[in-house]
DNA sequence: ATGCACCCTGTAGTAACTATAGGGTCAAGC
DNA sequence: GCTTGACCCTATAGTTACTACAGGGTGCAT
């Protein structure tokens, strides 16, 4: 199958199949007489694997090792547990953060009025959390 | 004050004080003799706003929206509430994302065990989602 | 033979920094 | 008076995961 076809196939820009190519995700496929690029079933899945990765919030970095992984058929899947444990962690904090972060983002915006700029309560709010006094951090 | 000064009392790194001052968030400041930056409070202020908001998760963009907006003292604050707002609702909507995604790394997660790679749960439900019938997306 | 959709390579751009190279300045201590 | 170390300067490249050209070739239909 040509790029176009395993593109549309998968849900992804042609540029990006290139682009996992290139950064060796995806292994070269065969090419045409005219130098297209000449894709197989094993591709499909592999770029399928990846992009349901990508989907689930993998780094690119987490994408190699889960494919180097699983490549390993006979490797006990502790290691595989342990990638995805990771990322599991990592989400949830982001979570946390975000939720923190949405908290203080609607505080700010419930005092929100009528006036000018002069006395916004959102302007001054992301003027001063603290003042010059210590460093913060 | 010098860079470093200004950059531990913000809690920023000296690079990224150059950095807002080359993409135009903070004025460029006076010189020393020796061509040092020379700070003063309203430098000091205006980049506690701009490490605030990007605290609270706004682009540099919407930063140098809001700075804008509150520059103009006398402007009604409706355009603060609305990058605010529309600010807010991104930040909802990537919990919302973030949250689907941790149920559906946790549910992968849970029916984790003991085996080879050969067999692990967590590579084959990466696998596949749906296998190549149709175009997903 | 001409148009159009598709393919190719290579390079640059995006966001928001961070890091490096290669240099200058200043105050303290010997 | 000279060195050492912490600080400052500019300019450029690297990071992540793509996306978007520019400038060209291919394949099929009309």
């Amino acid at each position: 199958m040509k790029i176009g076809e395993l593109a549309k196939a998968t849900g992804t820009k042609v540029e990006t199949v290139r682009y996992y190519e290139a950064s060796g995700l995806l292994p070269k496929p065969a090419r045409t007489q005219a130098n297209y690029r000449d894709y197989d079933l094993s591709h499909l899945e592999r770029l399928m694997f990846i992009r349901r990765s990508r989907d689930l919030g993998f780094t690119l970095k987490s994408v190699r090792e889960l494919l180097t992984l699983a490549d390993d058929n006979d490797d006990p899947c502790d290691a595989v547990d342990e990638v995805a444990s990771a990322h599991l962690l990592a989400v949830e904090q982001k979570i946390a953060d975000l939720t923190a972060l949405r908290d203080e983002l609607s505080t700010m915006l419930q005092c929100s009025g009528d006036g000018t700029v002069g006395d916004c309560r959102i302007i001054s709010s992301l003027a001063s959390r603290s003042l010059p006094t210590t460093a913060n951090r």
